[in-house]
DNA sequence: AGATATGCTAACTATAGTATGTAGCCATTA
DNA sequence: TAATGGCTACATACTATAGTTAGCATATCT
C-alpha cells in the first residue's frame, strides 16, 4: 500500500475539516463513518475504496476531483 | 456499494484507455494489475480503492483529478 | 475534576485484489 | 467455409486487507 499516498490524502481532509471546524466525530456521522476510521484515514492507514472517498468528499461538501486537485497541489 | 460512482468511474477509464489504443491487458501490465481486474474496474463491479486509482492514472498518462473532472463532467 | 477531541490497539467480518479457465465476438487469412 | 488470433465478459475461488467497532490512553481545554 502506497503509504504516501494515503497520508497525503489524509492531510488533505483533515485541513479540509478543521477548515469547516468540524471535529472527526461530526464528520463521521456526516459520513455515515466511524470516528476512529475517521481519524486512521487523516493518519494514512487506510487505503480508502472509491465509495468512502465520495461519502467524505460529500460530508466535507466539496467533490472528489477538487480534494484530489487540493492534494497534487501539496505534492508540487 | 455505489454501484453508479464505480460504473461511471469505470467508464472514464475506458474511455480513456481506448483514446490511448490500449487494450485492457495493457493497461493492466502499465498498471501492475490483472487483466481480469481491469475488466471489472471498467465494468463498475468493484469498489476500486486509492491506490490502485493511482496505479491506473498513472498507466494512463494523467492525474487522479484529471479522471475524475471527467467523471463529475459526464454527471452533470 | 469533568468535558471534549484524538490516538492507538486489538479484534472481527465484509469485500477488494488476484488469478484461472471458459466462452463469445469480430476480424483476418487460408 | 473454417480456422486462427486478439480482445473482452463472466463464473468461480482464494487471500489479503479495507471497513467497522469497542475500549483505553493521552492531551487540552473550562
Amino acid at each position: 500500500m502506497n503509504i504516501e499516498l494515503s497520508k497525503a490524502f489524509g492531510t488533505v481532509v483533515r485541513e479540509r475539516r478543521t477548515q469547516l471546524k468540524l471535529s472527526q466525530e461530526e464528520l463521521a456521522h456526516q459520513a455515515g463513518l466511524h470516528r476512529t476510521y475517521i481519524g486512521m484515514i487523516e493518519r494514512g492507514e487506510k487505503n480508502i475504496t472509491l465509495e468512502n472517498i465520495h461519502k467524505i468528499s460529500t460530508a466535507l461538501k466539496t467533490s472528489i476531483s477538487d480534494l484530489f486537485i487540493q492534494l497534487e497541489k501539496s505534492q508540487s
